[in-house]
RNA sequence: GGCCCCGUAGCUCAGUUGGAUAGAGCAACUGACUUCUAAUCAGUAGGUCUCAGGUUCGAAUCCUGACGGGGUCACCA
């Protein structure tokens, strides 16, 4: 039977028996009890106060004698204040142990027949993988993992950027300056090649913006079009994008080869797809070594003229209204927002155009239940308008999608800007977090009897535990600082803590060598092993709680707990060499327990444990 | 300026469907390894929970208003 769930019932039961009173689901609020009282569970008796007119001291010692006499779960009570603590009897923890040892599943929730959708990571094809991308899929994932737990069939899927003006960038710079380089030729990863190329565009533009701010056309246009007191330098930064559009040659160049690419000319077409095809095995191993998969991948080349549809139908039915130079638009006073623009007067797709089709699309073929969108911050109000046009389309899966926004990843420098240059790379950091777990494992030894690859793996599950349990403790809504040193920190509450936590575990269990004697129903436990058994038993609930906010910091935070409590315990108490076999038994199977949950709960994180470090 | 998010210890963060004396980690200092892995444990110190009102038996948590920081308001994606 569940603690919880019998300890409501008793409770409710012996209020409506003394006092003639049925307390309601609200009032019925049972906690853990805090560490510095006795007991184990507390119920909170001031909501019966004003009800009952009775003080909170009577009420709760009635009560609590109650719950001794009748209830099968209650041993015995205090009272603090208005705060009734009680003490379950140990052997309804055993069968929580027991429940927990039987249950290789622990933690996942039945099948609920509905299919969740998520899209992360999203990526450009112009340039590898950063630091920011990585909290995103980690993110995705997680959310991916968490939704599997509490029953859905999850879709993980991304929208790949593999056309437009950034991608034309790369190209041009390509056939400009690298003479024929590739990544066998060069040895470079290919979203770093691209990236590389994408960079010496940059560097190309800015240097011909240069020298035209210097001409007399540069100068005549700060003339007209600098506002009062604006500075030449402040001018430039905001006028590049037009100097790009209206005057530079290479903009122009890029431009025309964007139009080329659309037009389905066939070299500009082959050299995209050479080129986003390296792309493709790099994002490949990166995804890889971070340990994530797609399960439906989308090329806005395939999709990015999707939605033009969904604005006729817009239009006919009166949601969409047309300007007099032939652009679409929407009105979204009604909902606090301005009018936006659906379709260019030139009949183009803007973004949001896609993202309808896209969504319209990926419903016919999955029929999911909910969608959430894992995307930065910085485009929450896009997604408000995605929304409401779609609610106002009468979609019925409208209500169903969520937008879970999270903060951008800054530097201890400040922001990132991959114009700049100032971004993380997410191999290199990969490589450098794995790099330091073998540093600090070598300086302090213990892995001496083990194979080279056995090594090596156990130094990349620490490292990247270090990596992502940095990046994935932090609630995902808040902007986070990304301080290098913090990120490979393997003390406090990290992920090699846990993981820690989880190896002392194995250890044991490979000195235990078999069974000591069977404990019985009523072995008395320690209230440490209470407190252990209390936590254990409210994962379940851990994992609801973290699906219904879209939320695995909730998961991290729990795991760190259980690694806390366990490492306290296993300083406090002998396991192996208990006082008596039973002892050692049950002790064993606490920390059998202990184990998986650490191991499962790790896993919705994205985190590997290992057996040694 | 409108809308959204954030503000808790020196630093990074938990805690926010209202519950006990607001918790961790890092950094600082002290102690514990011939004993199951010290990537550990224990202790000291560190707080007007940004501020001001309000609701309540009870507010870091809910409401109102300030203040500070960030984001966004493109025929960009």
């Amino acid at each position: 039977m569940d603690i919880l769930s019998g300890l409501a019932a008793d409770i409710k039961n012996q209020v409506q028996h003394l006092f003639d009173y049925e307390i309601s689901q609200e009032h019925l609020i049972i906690n853990p009890t805090n560490k510095e009282f006795e007991g184990d569970y507390t119920f909170v008796v001031f909501p019966l106060v004003k009800q009952l007119k009775k003080s909170p001291q009577d009420i709760a010692d009635g009560l609590g004698k109650a719950l001794v006499a009748e209830s099968q779960l209650v041993t015995g009570y205090n009272v603090v204040k208005g705060f009734l603590n009680l003490s379950i009897d140990s052997k309804y923890f055993l069968s929580v142990l027991k429940g927990i040892l039987g249950d290789e599943n622990y933690g996942q929730h039945p099948d609920n027949g509905q299919t969740f959708m998520i899209e992360y990571s999203s990526p450009n094809t112009n340039k590898p993988l950063h630091l920011g991308h990585i909290r995103n899929i980690l993110l995705g994932w997680s959310v991916a993992k968490i939704a599997s737990a509490n029953g859905y069939k999850v879709i993980k899927t991304k929208v790949v950027n593999d056309r437009g003006i950034a991608i034309c960038k790369s190209m041009l710079a390509w056939k400009k300056f690298a003479d024929g380089e590739t990544p066998e030729s060069s040895g470079i990863k290919g979203d770093h090649l691209v990236g590389k190329y994408y960079v010496e565009f940059e560097k190309a533009f800015q240097s011909e913006y240069k020298s035209w701010q210097a001409s007399d056309d540069g100068a005549q246009a700060y003339k007209e079009n600098g506002k009062e007191g604006e500075l030449e330098e402040n001018f430039y930064k905001r006028y590049k994008n037009t100097y790009f559009n209206q005057f530079s040659a290479l903009g122009k160049e890029a431009r025309e080869m964007l139009i080329a690419w659309e037009d389905n000319q066939q070299e500009t077409r082959s050299l995209w797809e050479t080129m986003n095809g390296w792309v493709y095995d790099g994002f490949a191993t990166t995804y890889k070594a971070l340990g994530v998969e797609f399960d439906d991948i989308v090329y806005e080349s395939d999709t990015y003229l999707l939605g033009k549809d969904t604005i006729s139908d817009g239009l006919e039915t009166g949601v969409f209204y047309k300007k007099e130079d032939n652009s679409v638009w929407v009105d979204l006073e009604d909902v606090g927002m301005d009018h936006k623009i659906v379709l260019r007067s030139d009949g183009t797709s803007v973004y949001i155009t896609q993202d309808l089709g896209t969504a319209a699309v990926r419903y016919d073929k999955y029929k999911f239940d909910r969608q959430v969108y894992v995307v930065a911050d910085e485009q929450e109000y896009h997604f408000q308008v995605l929304f409401n046009i779609l609610k106002k389309l009468g979609a019925e899966y409208a209500d169903n999608l969520y937008h879970l926004s999270y903060g951008m990843v800054d530097l201890t420098t400040g922001k990132m800007k991959s114009r700049e240059g100032t971004v993380v790379d997410a191999d290199v950091l990969m490589e450098q977090v794995i790099e330091t777990a073998r540093d600090s494992a070598e300086e302090r030894g213990g892995l001496e009897g083990l194979q080279e690859s056995e090594k090596a793996d156990i130094y990349r599950k620490i490292g990247l535990a270090a990596l992502k349990y940095f990046l994935i403790k932090i609630n995902p809504r808040k902007r986070m600082v990304f301080d290098p040193k913090e990120s490979v920190d393997m003390q406090g509450t990290t992920g090699p803590y846990i993981q820690n936590a989880y190896v002392r575990i194995q250890s044991i269990l490979r000195k235990a060598n078999g069974e000591k004697g069977a404990y019985s129903d009523d072995t008395a436990l320690e209230n440490a092993e209470k407190d252990i058994l209390v936590m254990l038993l409210s994962y379940p609930d851990v994992i609801k709680e973290a699906f219904a906010k879209y939320d695995p910091s909730t998961v991290a935070n729990y795991m760190y707990s259980v690694a806390k409590s366990f490492h306290k315990y296993y300083h406090d108490y002998r396991i192996l060499s208990a006082e008596t076999d039973e002892t050692v038994s049950l002790r064993i199977d606490i920390c059998k327990a202990v184990a998986r949950v650490l191991e499962k709960g790790m896993d919705l994180l994205g985190i590997e444990m290992p057996s040694y470090m």
